[in-house]
DNA sequence: GCAGATTGTCTCAGATCCGAGACAGAATCG
DNA sequence: CGATTCTGTCTCGGATCTGAGACAATCTGC
């Protein structure tokens, strides 16, 4: 299919502008996407014509409008995701006898969307609506870890940049790919106690049809239960490819060797 | 400015997925859009490849993807609003020595995203991050009051749509549009007790450049005080005036006959 | 206060896109 | 089970846009 190019332009712009912290100036912004200035003021236009765009006129900056906002939360009210999940999770669970959710990537943290209880288990930290560090999380972790490593890098500028819960989690970008490593290489993340004390998560990404992360799958069990890790791990692999499938993508993710 | 056509339709294509509660098949979009079917699927093509619609394939329905999640949540975060909006607030307290706030509209409510306590008043329930249903609110009614009555239609179309708050508050479009008539003669909202009992807000909408409301700044006083009223209004419509000149409107609003 | 830099607007023609409509596959209906 | 409808993909030429660069206004630095 051949592009729009003036619309994956304007969506490229907001898509940098939600990326930095602050409004930016309109020729920065023509710099970092490449863009002809009058093909940026252009576009600038029809965005705060739609409410996409604010121009903060004293600033001379361009920042993020309300129609911005509105579609953030039409997305979580909507829930697209959710409503093809949450049957799926429902399964996992019930396999599995876990506790099992469903997190989205947001900047270094994940946003968790779905939890689901196992019948018996008791509830847990990562309840819809709660956002933790990405590199803490299993979700998170697995996520991070189909992003293209340029990403990465700009996620984790500096040491600053890393938290860690429990004492736990890596503290500087080489430990974070070291770690992102061993997530590609098994096929699925892990974290032992950094969310929860005495509980660890297994953890897939669900992939997108660019084969970017829509979201990260994971169950939850207490360390002394001891389970199966490898049923486990088939369980929570089969329930993210059925997810990518549903989302468009042709196949499952790739096994491990 | 000339259009971008493509883009302008792609954000209209988000903002009507937004509007709905749930995802559409293709052809209801491109019918609402009023677009030929080979086009919107070609936008429908560049919104899932970068993200901002998810095709849900085995509901052959389209809906918002991640992406918009980001930008919305990007928003919050940067505040472009906020940023120039809270040192006119600021001095609206001080001026006025009441509380103040700024709030969106988002669908039927709204979202409070500065809060300006005055010194030795009382924190309200009109905290950041609170949502309240626009219609029982000062600044929900001077939002409403500058939208185009086919979207206020829309977003109540039935008795169901209407919430009551303290037993106060319209509970129907007639009776709605009849507030909203009386806000558009005076220039202002006021709602009193609706929200906290024995507390009443004046307020004002912030306009963008194309006179949709991006915000609605309000104050709020005990109804015992019995401030001067006239001098309350008069400082949030300046307060508001210089906020919307600020975000690139080219007047201040027109003052009531 | 002035020169230079930056921001934002505007023009218009060569380059490129948009959309009517054909087509194929899948789902629905009787 | 076959007909009909719906979904999604694709082609290509007439219609329209994109962007180089000129210009004006504003800001910054000296």
């Amino acid at each position: 299919m051949a592009n729009a190019p003036a619309a994956a332009q304007a969506l490229a712009l907001l898509q940098l502008l939600a990326r930095h912290a602050e409004p930016m100036p309109g020729a920065a912004i023509a710099r970092q996407l490449g863009l002809p200035r009058s093909s940026t003021y252009h576009l600038l236009g029809v965005l705060s014509d739609s409410g996409f765009v604010t121009h903060l006129r004293d600033e001379r900056r361009w920042g993020l409008g309300v129609a911005a906002f509105e579609l953030g939360t039409a997305y979580v009210r909507q829930a697209p995701l959710q409503r093809i999940a949450r049957p799926v999770l429902a399964r996992l669970v019930d396999a599995t006898t876990h506790n099992a959710h469903l997190a989205v990537l947001h900047g270094r943290d994940v946003y968790y969307v779905i939890e689901e209880r196992a019948r018996g288990r008791p509830s847990l930290v990562t309840d819809v609506g709660v956002r933790l560090p990405a590199s803490v999380t299993a979700s998170g972790l697995a996520m991070l870890a189909v992003l293209p490593p340029v990403q990465v890098r700009a996620l984790y500028p500096d040491r600053g940049s890393f938290v860690q819960r429990n004492n736990l989690g890596v503290t500087s970008l080489t430990a974070l790919r070291s770690e992102l490593a061993q997530v590609r290489k098994r096929g699925y993340a892990v974290e032992t106690s950094s969310v929860t004390t005495g509980f660890a998560s297994i953890a897939v990404a669900v992939l997108d049809h660019n084969d970017r992360p829509a979201a990260g799958i994971a169950v939850t069990y207490p360390v002394d239960d001891a389970p199966d890790a490898a049923a486990l791990v088939d369980a929570v692999r089969s329930a993210a490819a059925e997810l990518s499938t549903r989302l468009g993508r042709p196949r499952a993710p790739a096994d491990p060797r």
